[in-house]
DNA sequence: CGTAACATGTAACGCGTTACATGATTGG
DNA sequence: CCAATCATGTAACGCGTTACATGTTACG
């Protein structure tokens, strides 16, 4: 059996954690793992039925009153390709950073605007950081890795705040020296 | 105008940068954004067509002896564009981390294999950070910004082993007082 | 003489997003 | 009664990768 998309995992996991409806998984996406994974309409429901077809996943309809439901559950061979696939060992880490191809590029401009593009991407990570504190102080425990991931979130941020502040000292006071 | 995809940028940068045909830029961009941010010739070459047409690049035929050529600069305009894009503030961080989507949901498993997931990340990251090291150990000067993004990376592997061994004997030790 | 490096390109596919369309139910 | 939330879906599009195809030139 060929292996899933990243977005099939995404689906059995969050059935894993107690998800029914695809509407369900959505919102419950977006409230976590969206940050480094996110998930559409678009893709979440016609992946649940391709997984129920695979046979990965069990879906009864199970209307609320007579607007339409369908609940999933995930099967034992679902719940099987989960765990074989936590398994696996991970690639290199495949990182997509905007900012981080515009400070690649920042020979190109006057050292104010590169150093003004630093600053904003130490903002960036300053705004997230706030968005992941706010989740963290939401009453209710998360599962233990739930609420891991959450603090690597937050170790994140801080990390890329305190390296962006740094690289602006440095580079100012190399400026300064070479004035 | 509407604005280019980001690797209508990667080609207006590495262009800034000294590359000159769709071949260079595919080899610059494979020894340096690749981390985070990746072009294969499917894209390169379509993508300098589309751009010579808008006008911000120059392209001319210069073959050596009978193997086909093709030079492009970037144009008044093209530069323009890049410098634009540069001094945009960029966007919430965009990760895409299948790691820790495996962390997110181990939950799923005994603790056992749940540790072994974290070991498996933080080797991961140190292999990137052994290949960071060895980039930057190459002879050559880069430009002030090139070299700073390496910085980045090699920063970035080490946060993330430290919080992968910072986790991993938490969760030891929440084990050993659990038991 | 062979092979690595130089050089350009296309077609098919996969993954994912956006925008749109539709409708029921709950709570203030 | 109205708005928010619950709930499901589709079509078009965009971006990017993979695999393939082709040929030249430099170097050992």
């Amino acid at each position: 059996m060929e292996s899933l998309s990243g977005t099939g995992y995404v689906i059995l996991g969050m059935l894993g954690l107690g998800a029914r409806t695809g509407y369900d998984i959505k919102g419950i996406v977006d409230r976590s793992t969206r940050f480094f994974w996110a998930a559409s309409y678009g893709q979440i429901y016609p992946e649940l039925r391709h997984l129920e077809k695979a046979g990965l996943v069990d879906g009864k309809s199970s209307p609320t009153g007579a607007r339409k439901r369908k609940e999933y559950r995930l099967t034992e061979a679902g719940r099987a390709e989960l765990v074989q696939w936590l398994g696996t060992p991970p690639q290199m880490p495949e990182l997509r950073d905007e900012s981080l191809l515009k400070l690649f590029f920042c020979d190109e401009l006057p050292l104010e605007q590169a150093l003004e593009q630093l600053r904003m991407r130490r903002l960036g990570h300053e705004q997230f950081l706030a968005l992941l504190r706010e989740i963290d102080a939401r009453p209710g425990a998360d599962p233990t890795f739930v609420a891991l991931v959450l603090r690597y979130g937050i170790a994140y941020a801080e990390f890329n705040i305190a390296w962006c502040e740094e690289e602006e000292q440095r580079l100012r006071k190399a400026a300064r020296e070479a004035a």
